[in-house]
DNA sequence: GCAAAAGTGTTAACAGTACACCCATGT
DNA sequence: ACATGGGTGTACTGTTAACACTTTTGC
C-alpha cells in the first residue's frame, strides 16, 4: 500500500473526538472619568463578559468563546469571537494555557484553548447599558495568604470567588474554587489563570508591546504595563528600563494641555 | 426547558469536531563516557525519537505522542505516551504550545498540544541498539543571523534542519522550515518550539527544579540547568543565585572519589 | 600525595530605586 | 500664571560576574 492509497482508505471516525474551543479573556485599560481637562485619567483593567442565552449556564456571565470551526486555526478562532464580541479586531491574541479535564462542560467532552486579548486603543465600553448581554466589569485579582479572590464589578453586578492555588508547576497558574459566586463553567479559573499567567510574562516589556499600536508614547506604554501589572512604576526609571525595547519616531502628540509627548515604534528584537 | 431537559437532546454530533492529540519532547541529559573515574561526565542533551512504522511518513522519525483519550487530560496523555515510549513514569510534563495549522496532518484536522519532559535521573539510554525504533538523539540547535539550525545526530543518523522565525509574538517561538531533513509531520518546528520555550522559561529556576528528583545536590541542579540553556556558570556564583530556591538536608551524597556533596531540597514558593 | 569536585570570600561593574529637578503646553 | 504631564540628572543600593582560594574525598 502507497500512502497515497493509505490516505485514500483512512476513516477518521474511527477514533472519538472532543469538541475544541476557544475562550477569550478580553481585557481593556478602562480610564475613569474626571473633571479636570489636564489631568491624565485613573486607569482600571477592565474585562468583557458575556451572559448566556442559552443552556447550559443559561443568564450565567462567562468568557466569550466559542467551537473551532474546520477552516480555521485556535489563534484565528479567538480573534473572530473578539471581533464578534467587541467590534474590535486585534491583530493577535496570547494563548495562556487549554483546559482539557473530563467534567468542565455538561455537554460533552469540550478541550478549551484560553487567550488573552488587552485592547489598549481606546474601546467604546457599554459600561452601563441596561440590557445588553455584554457588559464590561472591573477586575481585582488579589492574593491573601494562600486565598485568592477574584471581583468582577459592574456598575450594579458584583460577582467575588474565592479561589485557592492547585498546581504551580512549570510556571502554569492553576485555581479551584473554594467558595462564592461562579461564571458560567470553569470560566472562573481560565479567567484567573490567563490574568495570573499574562501578568508573570508581562515583565517581558515585548509582551505588553506587543498589545500597543504601532505608535505610542511612553506615557500609554507605562500605563499599560501599570494596569496589567497592577504596579506603579516611577516615570525616570520606566523610561531608562525600557530605553532598549523602543524607537523614536519624531512626531509628538500635542493638545493635552501640557508638553507634547514623543511617539515611539516597538524595536524589533 | 429546563437546563437537565436541554442536556438529554444535546446532539454533540451537529459539529465538526478535529482530532486532538498530544506531542512530547522527552529530553534527557546524557552523560559523555569518560576514562577517569573522579571527572564528572560533560552533559548532553538528548532528544527521544521515534520511527515511524506505519502511513502516514512511513520510517521517518517523529516525536513520540498520539491521540487524546476520552477518559484523560491531556496532561495524563502526555504523561502516558512518555511513559510507552521511554519506561520512564514523569510526575508532570510542560505544556509548550498548541499547533492547530489547517494542514499539518495529511490524515484529517488534527490539533497537536506540545510538552516538554526533561528526565534528570540518570535513563538506560538505548543508544546505539541497532534495530530499534525508538532512539536518542544529540540535540543541538542554534541561531546564526536570522538562521536557526536544528542538529539531531545518532551514531549513524544524521538529521540537520534548517529553518527561520515565522512569529515571534508573546513570548512563543515559531518557526518554518527552509531546507534540509525533517521528521514527520510539522514536528521539526515543534522541538524547535518547544526547545526554545524551554530555554526560556528555565531562566526561572523554580522550572528547572519542577524537573529534578526530590533530593539533588547542586552540581546536578547546575547541570541541568547548564544542558538546557546551553550555557557553562560559574559555581561559586551560580550557588548565590540559587540560594533562596533550596534547602539544605543533612544528608550527603559520598564515594565519588572527592568532597561529598550535600543534598538540598526544593523550597516551596 | 594528588586530582577532582565541593564550597567560600573578595572585589568591581552594572542595573535598579528613589527622588529632586527642569521643560513645554492649553486654558 | 499655573497646574500638569513630559522628560532628565544624580546619588544610593543591591545583584551579578569574575576569579582566587580553601576543604574533603578515593584511589
Amino acid at each position: 500500500m502507497t500512502e497515497n492509497e493509505f490516505l485514500q482508505e483512512y476513516d477518521i471516525s474511527q477514533f472519538d473526538r472532543p469538541s475544541v474551543a476557544a475562550d477569550i479573556v478580553v481585557l481593556a485599560i478602562r480610564n475613569e472619568l474626571t473633571d479636570n481637562y489636564r489631568r491624565e485619567a485613573n486607569k482600571k483593567l477592565s474585562v468583557l463578559l458575556v451572559k448566556r442565552s442559552d443552556y447550559p449556564f443559561k443568564d450565567q456571565w462567562s468568557l466569550p468563546g466559542g467551537f473551532l470551526l474546520q477552516n480555521e486555526t485556535l489563534e484565528e478562532c479567538a480573534i473572530r469571537k473578539t471581533f464578534e464580541k467587541t467590534g474590535v479586531h486585534p491583530v493577535s491574541v496570547m494563548p495562556t494555557g487549554v483546559f482539557s479535564e473530563l467534567d468542565r462542560d455538561p455537554r460533552t467532552r469540550v478541550i478549551s484553548n484560553a487567550f488573552v486579548s488587552v485592547l489598549t486603543e481606546d474601546v467604546d465600553i457599554p459600561y452601563s447599558t441596561g440590557t445588553r448581554e455584554t457588559k464590561w466589569f472591573d477586575v481585582e485579582f488579589t492574593k491573601e495568604n494562600d486565598t485568592f479572590t477574584l471581583m468582577l464589578r459592574s456598575n450594579d453586578i458584583t460577582i467575588k470567588t474565592v479561589m485557592s492555588e492547585s498546581s504551580h508547576k512549570f510556571g502554569e497558574y492553576r485555581y479551584k474554587y473554594i467558595s462564592g459566586d461562579k461564571l458560567a463553567f470553569d470560566h472562573s479559573l481560565i479567567l484567573s489563570s490567563s490574568l495570573s499567567t499574562l501578568r508573570k510574562n508581562a515583565d517581558n516589556y515585548y509582551i505588553t508591546l506587543d498589545f500597543l499600536p504601532e505608535k505610542f508614547t511612553l506615557t500609554q506604554f507605562q500605563s499599560v504595563q501599570e494596569a496589567i501589572q497592577n504596579k506603579p512604576q516611577i516615570t525616570a526609571n520606566f523610561r531608562r528600563k525600557t530605553e532598549s525595547y523602543v524607537t523614536p519616531t519624531d512626531e509628538y502628540i500635542t493638545g493635552a494641555g501640557h508638553r507634547p509627548a514623543k511617539l515611539y515604534t516597538r524595536k524589533e528584537k
